[in-house]
DNA sequence: CAGGCGTGGGC
DNA sequence: TGCCCAAGCCT
């Protein structure tokens, strides 16, 4: 039995062997069924990867499903319109994967002849893969025992070591180096974050359940919720915006333009500052941005959105505007009138999402 | 390189 | 409710 000195900053090369051994067995027994655990391609494991990134595992599978469905392979992903992915992308957050995404596809056809490349390094090259991304793929669907570290990985190794703030990422990445296996690498990379995801999780953690406890010095100290030490984030910033749903026939105002400096290829409803009346704030916003006058009819629910710290309070008005042509003050953007059950179809981000909901509900 | 980037869920 | 995220990447 080992014994823990809560005080050791290091790995012996006898605990990595016990850790190595006690993970992949315990991952043999608990691993979760996972779409992308019943592939073994680089096509399949990528997409996983990158929809996984900062995104919750129960929030990617119905993703994951419908974009293998619609992209079997990644000739189909590299052909298809920008536009068609970032529809299908809606609603998950952080575009620039998908865009990131495509672009992939496009080069690994390109410049790879449609294999996905196996160099580490050329994995690494591609866009939206880091070096984390670049050791998932590697080791899970190649075989190469690349390291990787995640949030989960720094959870565990900051634990069994009771590692400060001042740790650096070098010192993480040096010892998943020295922790992953040449044998199943893919497995060990996968059995770390399955336990830093169904036992050593942040709060609350289940060590009387965990494999490795006897290698914890949190654990053995008691404390491991102190480790990591996470730096405090910034102020949160409340906002009103006063939204418009324009309808003609049957028909809702969508609107995007090039000259935002965010999510500048997504369709979404008008939106201004709000300070006053809604309704009185929609009809200026029409007029002024589009020349046409609005005439509201219906305030629909107040939405909450939060994008990152910025925690917004949407206030929709449903309306209908006169006849004649939309053009919009600003040259930049462009405006469709989209069938509500189209609106899928479209790239739209996740307040459209939203408001679809919310006039599903009328 | 610190800070920006989306979202839905847990507590 | 308000806060903290969750399999990071890019500039």
């Amino acid at each position: 039995m080992t014994t823990t000195d809560p005080s050791r900053a290091d790995l012996s090369e006898r605990s990595i062997r016990t850790i190595r051994n006690a993970l992949l067995e315990w991952y043999d027994r608990n691993r979760r069924d996972l779409p992308w655990r019943k592939r073994d391609d680089a096509y399949g494991i990528w997409l996983s990867e990158i929809m996984l990134q900062q995104t919750r595992v129960e929030t990617v599978i119905p993703y994951y499903e419908r974009f293998l469905a619609a992209y079997p392979t990644i000739e189909g992903l590299a052909a298809a319109d920008l536009d068609d992915v970032l529809a299908r992308w809606s609603g998950l957050g952080y575009y620039r994967r998908a865009r990131a995404l495509h672009e992939t596809a496009r080069i690994v056809v390109r410049e790879h002849g449609g294999r996905f490349p196996r160099d580490p390094q050329e994995v690494l090259a591609l866009p939206g893969v880091g070096r984390y991304t670049a050791g998932a793929i590697s080791s899970i669907a190649h075989g190469i025992p690349e390291p990787i570290v995640d949030g989960n990985v720094i959870r565990i190794l900051a634990r069994w070591l009771r590692l400060g703030a001042d740790t650096k990422p070098a010192r993480y990445w040096d010892l998943a180096a020295r922790l992953v296996p040449d044998d199943r690498p893919g497995d060990f990379n996968q059995a770390m974050m399955e336990l830093g995801a169904t036992v050593c999780t942040p709060r609350s953690p289940s060590c009387e359940t965990c494999p490795v406890r006897g290698d914890c010095a949190a654990a053995a100290a008691g404390d491991p919720e102190a480790y990591p030490v996470v730096a405090k984030r910034g102020e949160n910033v409340a906002e009103t915006s006063t939204l418009v749903v324009v309808r003609r026939n049957g028909r809702l105002l969508l609107t995007r333009s090039q000259a935002r400096p965010l999510m500048k290829d997504l369709w979404e409803f008008p939106t201004c500052p709000s300070e006053g009346n809604r309704s009185d704030e929609a009809s200026r916003l029409v007029r002024k941005g589009y020349g046409r006058r609005f005439e509201p009819r219906t305030a629909l629910p107040e939405i909450r959105h939060s994008i990152m710290n910025r925690r917004i309070l949407l206030r929709p008005v449903l309306g209908v505007i006169d006849r004649g042509p939309i053009t919009p003050a600003d040259p930049a953007e462009e405006t469709r009138w989209i069938l509500p059950s189209r609106l899928e179809d479209y790239p739209t981000g996740g307040i459209a999402k939203k408001v679809v909901r919310a006039l599903a509900r009328l």
